[in-house]
DNA sequence: TATTGTTATACTCTATAACTATA
DNA sequence: TATAGTTATAGAGTATAACAATA
C-alpha cells in the first residue's frame, strides 16, 4: 500500500469524489439540482429559515437564494411565510410535497450507499463506518475555526 | 458507534460530502468551475480527446461539451487540433499553462485532504487509507457491470 | 442608517433541436 | 445514411449592483 501522504492525497480525493457522484446520481425523485436538493435538506433537517439565513448557510448570495425559492416554490417544494415578527423578512419552510421528496430522495442515496458499502469486506466496512466520520469531525472542527476568526 | 446500516448510510453519505465540499473549495487556482476542472483533469491525465469522447466520458452533450471547450480556450486552458485522420473530428488538448494550473490545483486539493487526514488519529488514518480506494472499487465494478449489461 | 428581500443584468452550465460538413 | 461538430434557443445556477420596504 501506498502510504505516501503527498501522494496519495489526491487518489484518495479522486476515489472519494467518484463515489460520491456515483450515489448523487441514483437520487433520481424531482429532478432536482444539487443546489435545490442541499436547500431542501436543510430546511427539512433544521427547519423553517429567512432567506438570508439559508443563503448564508448554503453559501450563495442573497439574489441567487431568491431565486432558487422562487423555482422551488413553482415546484411545490417550498413556501414563502411573511415573518410575524419582521415586515421584511420572509421565512422559507418545505411543504408536505418537498418533504415527501426529500425522503424518498434520502432513501435513493442511502439504498445507493449501502449498495456500494455491501460488497466490501467486513474489515473494509467497519473502515467505512471509521473514516468518513472521522473526516467529517475535521470539517467540521476547520469551519468552527474559520468561523471565530 | 451506530452499526445499523439503513440509519448510518446517509449519516455517512452526509459526512463524506461535506468532505469533499470542502476539499474542492480549498482548490481557488484559475476560478474554474466542476464541469471545467474535471475536464480538464482527465484532458491531462488522459492525453487529447475527440470533443465527442470527451462528451460522452464526462457524462455531458455534445453541444455542452462544445461551449465548455470554448469557454476553456477563451481561456487559454485547452486547444482545439484537426484530426488528421478525420476531417469531420477536432482532437482537445490542454495547453500549458492548463497543465500548470491543473497541477496547482491538484496540489491545493491534496493540502486540503492531507491537512484534514492529519487531524485524525492514526487508527483513523489506516481507515481512511482502507475506505476511501475500497468504495472506489466497488463504484468503479459497478460501472464496469452496467457497461457490459 | 442598517437589514431584508427583490429586480436588473450578465456569465456559466446544461439540454434538445436544427444545421453543416465529412465519411 | 451516419457521424463530428456547431449554432440556436431555453432554462437553471451563480454573482454584483441597484433598488424598495421595513426596523
Amino acid at each position: 500500500m501506498n502510504l505516501d501522504p503527498a501522494v496519495s492525497a489526491e487518489a484518495l480525493m479522486i476515489a472519494v469524489e467518484r463515489m460520491v457522484r456515483h450515489v448523487r446520481r441514483s437520487a433520481i425523485t424531482g429532478g432536482l439540482s444539487m443546489a435545490a436538493s442541499t436547500a431542501l435538506g436543510r430546511l427539512v433537517r433544521e427547519g423553517p429559515h429567512l432567506l438570508t439565513e439559508l443563503a448564508r448557510a448554503e453559501g450563495a448570495s442573497q439574489p441567487n437564494m431568491t431565486q432558487l425559492i422562487t423555482r422551488m416554490e413553482r415546484a411545490g417544494l417550498v413556501s414563502r411565510v411573511a415573518d410575524p415578527h419582521d415586515g421584511r423578512a420572509v421565512l422559507v419552510e418545505a411543504t408536505d410535497i418537498g418533504l415527501e421528496v426529500f425522503r424518498q430522495r434520502c432513501a435513493e442515496r442511502a439504498d445507493a450507499f449501502q449498495s456500494l458499502v455491501e460488497e466490501l469486506s467486513e474489515p473494509e466496512q467497519q473502515a467505512v463506518r471509521i473514516a468518513l466520520p472521522a473526516l467529517d469531525r475535521a470539517v467540521q472542527a476547520r469551519q468552527a475555526r474559520q468561523d471565530c476568526s
